[in-house]
DNA sequence: GCCAACGTTGGC
DNA sequence: GCCAACGTTGGC
């Protein structure tokens, strides 16, 4: 069982969209490095936190869980949507998502103000500045400290 | 295969 | 809203 970070920009996709949702196929991921965590890595019953980014304060709002494993995201091949991909086919599909279920929205948000300045959460990849990667690993010790010494 | 130009992300 | 850092594209 692996964990992970998924970021979102506040006011495009938050924490409360995800809890009135309750699930949600977590589509337009266009970066290759994040599709492979998630083709490859991403399991179903895997964690993970729920990060908004672009957001006052920036942070950890909340917690996700992986609901299925990766499968086509079907926004790349409607040419309406933001994420269309001109250049993937429905017979070998460029990229994928998988669903992502509500678990539980923190009271009060883990700012990345207090994530750099906390000891215990040192290589967390959020922490570097210009990761721009959407999809993040999360060591399980740095899971649990967040959602049991920081989260409530 | 290199790398300049471009578009996007995301912290501030 | 700004802009630095990043990833991708495309000409050569």
């Amino acid at each position: 069982m692996r964990y992970w970070l998924l970021k979102s920009e506040g006011d495009c996709y938050s924490i409360d969209d995800l809890k009135k949702d309750k699930s949600t196929a977590w589509t337009g991921i266009r970066n290759y490095q994040a599709r492979n965590y998630m083709r490859d890595d991403m399991k179903k019953g895997d964690m993970a936190l729920f990060y908004h980014s672009n957001s006052k304060p920036n942070g950890i709002y909340g917690i996700a869980k992986i609901t299925s494993n990766a499968h086509a995201d079907e926004t790349q091949f409607d040419a309406k949507d933001d994420h269309y991909d001109p250049k993937s086919s429905k017979l070998d599909p460029r990229w994928v998502c998988t669903d992502v279920g509500f678990v539980k929205k923190f009271t009060e948000p883990i700012s990345l103000t207090e994530i750099k300045h906390d000891p215990h959460l040192e290589g967390m990849m959020v922490r570097v500045t210009g990761s721009r990667l959407s999809v993040q690993p999360v060591s399980e010790k740095h899971f649990n400290y967040i959602v049991n010494q920081l989260g409530q």
